[in-house]
DNA sequence: TTAGAATAATTGTATATACAAACAAACCAA
DNA sequence: TTGGTTTGTTTGTATATACAATTATTCTAA
């Protein structure tokens, strides 16, 4: 069921990334003036650890849509700032699980804070249901994809 | 005019860039499948060359939302792949006027064909008012943080 | 006319990323 | 039980990117 409409040129924005590039550079700015100094790329990664810790680099790969060695190499920079340690799997030695430390756990609150509000400099203007809309439609693309 | 809405957070996946990189990767796909071997942002920097050539690289670092030293790597490599070239301006020396080759200028129309092939596999089953919605949405955070 | 400011591009350095290949541990089937 | 396969991670290599500093050219104001 594909809408095969012929005016997709009108759409080759979404394919420069500018959006996108926008929204990490603004995230890092917010979060810098707050003293903390991560990547977007880092930020996305702790989220999900935020929410809940102790997963697999695999799980982590797969819910940031990275591959397995970018994680690998991102989880790498997070342990030289001491934000993160893997703990090798005793039940499956294969596997590392990945946990925040303290310091990693204490940044949860302000990085969330800023990222409130890097989406609410992003949406200034638009209405609260064109972005549920857009939210959506950008849902509806990533599993259109992946 | 901030909205200053409360429920920001189900709008971090915004921040993931999960569906750009998503975006990104199908393009290199597609690019590939009809023998083209470029990355999605030497495609992003060709694009705005299809539309005009002979434009500085300044020029294309404010079109790709780039920063100057990212296009001159670019544009590096583009010339290793001979499908552009730096012409040095004679009005003002410190300019480069970016060109596109003979082979840079064939690929267009494969090119833009992929990418609006990309778009409507990414936003298939989305009503075009929806796609519209989307992209004015994203347009205006572009706005709000550029 | 010339010294200082502004502008266009490049170089240095660090992070992020993909793809391919390698490696180690676990699983599984003959 | 053991050899082949699968799974989780890492390493090799190349591209992309940002930020800071540098170089080269042009502009500008005294």
């Amino acid at each position: 069921m594909n809408n095969n409409f012929e005016d997709a040129d009108d759409f080759f924005s979404f394919l420069t990334g500018k959006a996108y590039a926008a929204l990490g550079r603004r995230l890092q700015r917010n979060l810098k003036e707050e003293g903390i100094h991560i990547t977007s790329e880092q930020w996305s990664l702790l989220y999900y650890l935020w929410i809940e810790e102790g997963r697999t680099q695999q799980e982590l790969a797969c819910l940031t849509f990275r591959d397995k060695p970018s994680v690998s190499r991102l989880i790498n920079n997070l342990e030289k700032l001491k934000l993160v340690i893997r703990v090798n799997d005793k039940e499956d030695k294969r596997t590392n699980l990945i946990f925040l430390t303290k310091q990693g756990r204490q940044m949860k609150e302000v990085c969330l804070r800023q990222a409130k509000r890097t989406i609410n400099q992003a949406l200034d203007g638009v209405t609260r249901e064109d972005m549920v809309k857009a939210r959506s439609t950008l849902d509806v693309l990533y599993s259109n994809l992946s």
